[in-house]
RNA sequence: GGGCACGUAUGUCAAUGGUAGACGGCUUCCCUUACAAGGAAGAGGUUGGGGGUUCGAGUCCCUCCGCGCCCACCA
């Protein structure tokens, strides 16, 4: 057998998934048992223009990690991938590909245009798909969605109508947050604040028929063109007698009154505010108080409108702004300018800056929809966040606050909005352009140009991909789903929606659980950005480390933020390669044994300690992991496992079955060792499978045994795979806590044996005599029964276990568990002086321990209140420390 | 302006109120027939400061310092 030494990721990564793809194991159908749990997740849809960076991987891993464990534990398990047709950011790169031929999509009309998306989708887009197979992602790509799919948009057409039947949705005029460059209206989630030094400007506005001017502050003085009121505030008696009074608008030929408004906060500015209800949400909430008049001099394109004068109109806002202060300069009425820094709204997507204007839009009426989702976590809890602090409560905050919900945008690409204008206007909503027909009695309609907010069929992906408004087989299996794995920046924009909508319209929860994952930063603890340049590309990282590797750190990241750091990932590679070689030494000594669960599934009385051992370490791994997973703690499960593989099997299993393994006499009982190695090892890369794919397939499939026999009973018959074996799962009985502390007696001699000879520069060459003095008689069988083990892994020439000591007076010594202790003679080579010292530091340290143990427990009312297991466990220890002093004690008295 | 996290070894992170750990790095020794991407043995901590609750605090409470995130209509 001719096995490298090195693992080479890159060949398992590309021999396995393509079969494990064409054979069907990711798909639910591949569970043969009708009466199988069910498990699913729908992934979060990733942007049909993305491709894959870290936080897709992070994601993708914690899915990957539940849905192989819970198909190897037997479930009817469903990953379902879909993308999302991201009306923005897909019309921008169709858009920016046209301007390379110097085309607009205005040039193309709206139908050529989205022809040409569709092209664009069908021969750049889904890069991720291929990316998201390195990964290994076991998603059920049989049933791969897109949010613009006939039936999705189906789904979405149906809940626009029947939601506008019941008045939630309804079309009107509104002020809206605009972005000039995409030319389309945005949700309030869509936009951005930041920070924003700039001016604070104080205009006087002249009182008619008085020669008095009242100061108003704003950062935004070219919109005082379209003021129609100065307001102040009710109680402010500077300006009571203002009140209702009218001023003279400066450069218009208008004339506003003063109006009285609880808003106004008396203590900002001068306490009188330029009302304009045309560009500032405020302005219009109280423009609608007080029935100002709305006048619009900024147009969509960020230009001063003809309402704004002749001599502004056409000016770019900013120019504007520049041509108005110099005009209150000229005229004097300009009181001062002072810095100012203030937050300013910007397009999440372009950066730039907002428009408030006042438009005709679609909006969706979230009150009832609030108070579902509301409901159904006071009443169920659910869905459960994890970790549930401060997710659930930000959660509940946000929709205790929330307001309607803008739905239309001004774009070509995703779903148009399905209503139809008769030649009168009246509006008619229907689901198809034949059902406006019907409806409206005329053949003469169009329809509303604007699509539907990417989010919105977002918020119907739990349902709307198994088939909903039909009642599908998979919708009934499948909904709700398990948990739902996302980052927490989408809670709002799509976590919430989709839990409004689950209820609204199937009446139950759309997933149990939510897990938040933190977010991965750069090695300086900054956000990786595309703008920042500091992403680190998760491709790269497989290329170098290996996918297995790299899974393993992102499945141990967990829920908070952590840097990026590429040593983690390489210390993961080396435990890849710590398997393989491992199961290299396995196969090397293979001859004569297969993978036999049973010989791991039952004890029996004649198996030696390491035996009986590493099959309750195995037991209590299996246990811990589950029982990790059930809470989400993918960290812990990964260091479960980690110590489980390297220390427990390879640096104490493998070294004390050596032996009988390696043997070179064929014997009965070195097939039954090497079968029960095999077994083990077998068990350990099934529960490694879900965490490191395709090293466990590989190295599983190479392991003598008949695999097919292997697999969970709900796969019998698949090819064989350890994607479909059974996970293991914990046997209470075979945890065995005897075996255990005996164990730790034998791993506590071979360390101390072993401190003995590195801090006496013993050659490793060099064998040693261990003599042993053990009072306890139990202690003493135990070690006795694997003098062979202890004196192989020590390099021992001898080793004599005995009630009591006696060893030569130039022996280097050690303290055992229970009174025991150990000697290594060292004629001539060893120094009294140092020795002394190296027992009187241990002693220190001992005595040290004790002191704090017993001012515990001197404590009176420790006694008193702790729980009297606790009070045991500390006696108890006590008097360990105690027996070891004193064995110490004698010990250095008898170097004397 | 509100709200929420976080601060633990040199680095990155763990620890249901009960002996503070892991990995990396560092020191010493070893290419011992699965693995030098390895083995063995070590060093390294008043858990950001201060106060409190408790038999017992990294963990709960208060406060200060530091870093970060989210929400918000002060022009």
């Amino acid at each position: 057998m001719d096995i490298p030494k090195q693992y080479d990721p890159k060949q398992a990564e590309q021999d396995h998934y393509e079969r494990w793809e064409k054979l069907g194991f990711f798909a639910p159908e591949i569970n043969r048992d009708p009466n199988a749990p069910v498990y699913s997740i729908v992934i979060p849809p990733p942007n049909v223009t993305g491709s894959l960076h870290m936080g897709h991987a992070l994601q993708h891993t914690m899915m990957d990690v539940l849905t192989r464990y819970k198909r190897m534990s037997g479930y009817r398990t469903l990953w379902l991938m879909g993308m999302d047709h991201a009306g923005i950011s897909t019309q921008l790169m169709v858009t920016r590909e046209l301007k390379k031929e110097r085309l607009t999509r205005h040039d193309l009309g709206r139908e050529a245009f989205i022809e040409r998306v569709w092209k664009w989708k069908k021969e750049s887009g889904g890069q991720i798909t291929r990316q998201m197979r390195r990964e290994g992602a076991s998603v059920d790509w049989s049933r791969e969605k897109f949010t613009m799919d006939e039936d999705l948009s189906y789904a979405v057409r149906e809940v626009f109508v029947r939601l506008y039947e019941e008045g939630m949705i309804y079309r009107g005029n509104r002020i809206v947050n605009w972005c000039p460059n995409d030319q389309t209206v945005l949700s309030d989630l869509e936009v951005q604040k930041e920070p924003q030094a700039g001016k604070l400007y104080y205009l006087q506005y002249p009182v008619k028929g008085s020669d008095k001017r009242v100061t108003v502050a704003t950062t935004r003085p070219e919109t005082m063109l379209g003021d129609t009121a100065v307001a102040v505030n009710p109680e402010d008696e500077r300006y009571g007698d203002l009140i209702g009074a009218t001023l003279t608008l400066p450069l218009t030929d208008r004339e506003i009154p003063v109006v009285a408004d609880g808003f106004v906060d008396p203590e900002f500015g001068t306490g009188a505010v330029k009302v304009t209800p045309a560009h500032d949400p405020n302005d219009y909430d109280m423009g609608m108080r007080h029935n100002l008049a709305q006048i619009t001099v900024i147009d969509p394109q960020a230009k001063m409108t003809e309402a704004a004068g002749a001599d502004f109109a056409g000016l770019d806002r900013y120019q504007a702004r520049t041509k108005v202060v110099e005009k209150f300069e000229e005229l004097g009425l300009l009181e001062k300018v002072v810095d100012y820094e203030f937050s300013i709204s910007k397009c999440e997507r372009c950066k730039t800056v907002i428009e408030p204007l006042t438009s005709t839009q679609w909006f969706l009426h979230m009150d009832k929809l609030r108070d579902l989702a509301l409901d159904l976590m006071s009443r169920e809890k659910k869905p459960r966040f994890v970790p549930e602090v401060p997710h659930e409560k930000v959660y509940t905050n946000w929709l205790e606050n929330l307001r309607d919900w803008t739905i239309s945008r001004q774009l070509w690409w995703g779903h148009q909005i399905p209503a139809w204008y008769t030649p009168d206007g009246e509006v008619i909503v229907a689901r198809s352009e034949a059902e406006a027909r019907e409806k409206g009695g005329t053949g003469e309609l169009t329809q509303d140009p604007d699509v539907l907010d990417t989010w919105f069929s977002s918020a119907l992906w739990p349902f709307s991909t198994l088939g909903w408004p039909q009642e599908t087989d998979d919708l009934k299996t499948f909904y709700p789903t398990s948990v739902l794995i996302t980052a927490r920046d989408i809670i709002f924009l799509w976590v919430s929606r989709m839990v409004m909508t689950g209820m609204k319209f199937i009446g139950e929860r759309p997933f149990d659980d939510v897990y938040i994952t933190g977010t991965i930063l750069d090695p300086h603890g900054q956000r990786m950005s595309k703008t920042k340049m500091n992403g680190i590309d998760p491709l790269e990282v497989f290329d170098r480390y290996g996918v297995d590797a790299t899974r393993l750190k992102l499945a141990s990241v967990g829920s908070t933020d952590v840097r990026w750091n590429d040593k983690q990932v390489e210390s993961y590679r080396n435990f890849a390669n710590k398997i393989w070689n491992a199961t290299r030494f396995c196969l090397l000594n293979s001859e004569g044994a297969a993978i036999d669960p049973g010989t791991v599934k039952g004890a029996t009385a004649d198996l030696a300690l390491h035996d009986r051992w590493i099959l309750s370490r195995l037991n209590k791994t299996a246990r811990d992991v589950s029982a990790a997973l059930a809470d989400y703690e993918f960290h812990e499960a990964v260091q479960t496992l980690y110590h489980f593989f390297w220390d427990d099997l390879c640096d104490w299993y493998i070294e004390l079955t050596k032996a009988d393994v390696t043997n070179e006499v064929v014997s009965k009982q070195r097939d039954e060792a090497r079968t029960r190695l095999i077994s083990v090892l077998d068990q350990a890369l099934r529960l490694l499978h879900p965490f490191m794919p395709y090293i466990t397939e590989d190295l599983w499939l190479r392991l003598p045994g008949a695999h097919a026999e292997l697999l969970h009973q709900a796969y019998a018959g698949a090819e064989p795979t350890i994607m479909l074996a059974a996970y293991p799962e914990a046997n209470a009985d075979l945890i065995d806590e005897e075996a255990e502390w005996q164990m730790q007696a034998v791993i506590d001699l071979i360390s101390r044996v072993r401190n003995i000879r590195s801090e006496m520069n013993i050659k490793p060459s060099e064998r040693v005599r261990v003599l042993i003095g053990a009072p306890d008689g139990k202690l003493r069988s135990v070690l006795t029964a694997n003098t062979n083990q202890i004196s192989r892994i020590v390099r021992a020439s001898e080793v004599s276990i005995q009630e009591t000591l006696d060893a030569p007076r130039a022996s280097a010594r050690a303290v055992l568990v229970g009174g025991a202790e150990v000697a290594v003679p060292l004629e001539g080579l060893i120094d009294f002086e140092q020795e002394r010292l190296r027992l009187s530091k241990e002693k220190e340290k001992l005595k040290a321990e004790a002191g704090k143990l017993e001012a515990q427990l001197g404590n009176p009312q420790f006694a008193e209140r702790a729980p009297a297991e606790k009070v045991a466990e500390l006696r108890a220890r006590i008097s360990d420390i105690a027996q070891r002093t004193t064995q110490l004690d004698q010990t250095i008295a008898n170097l004397e």
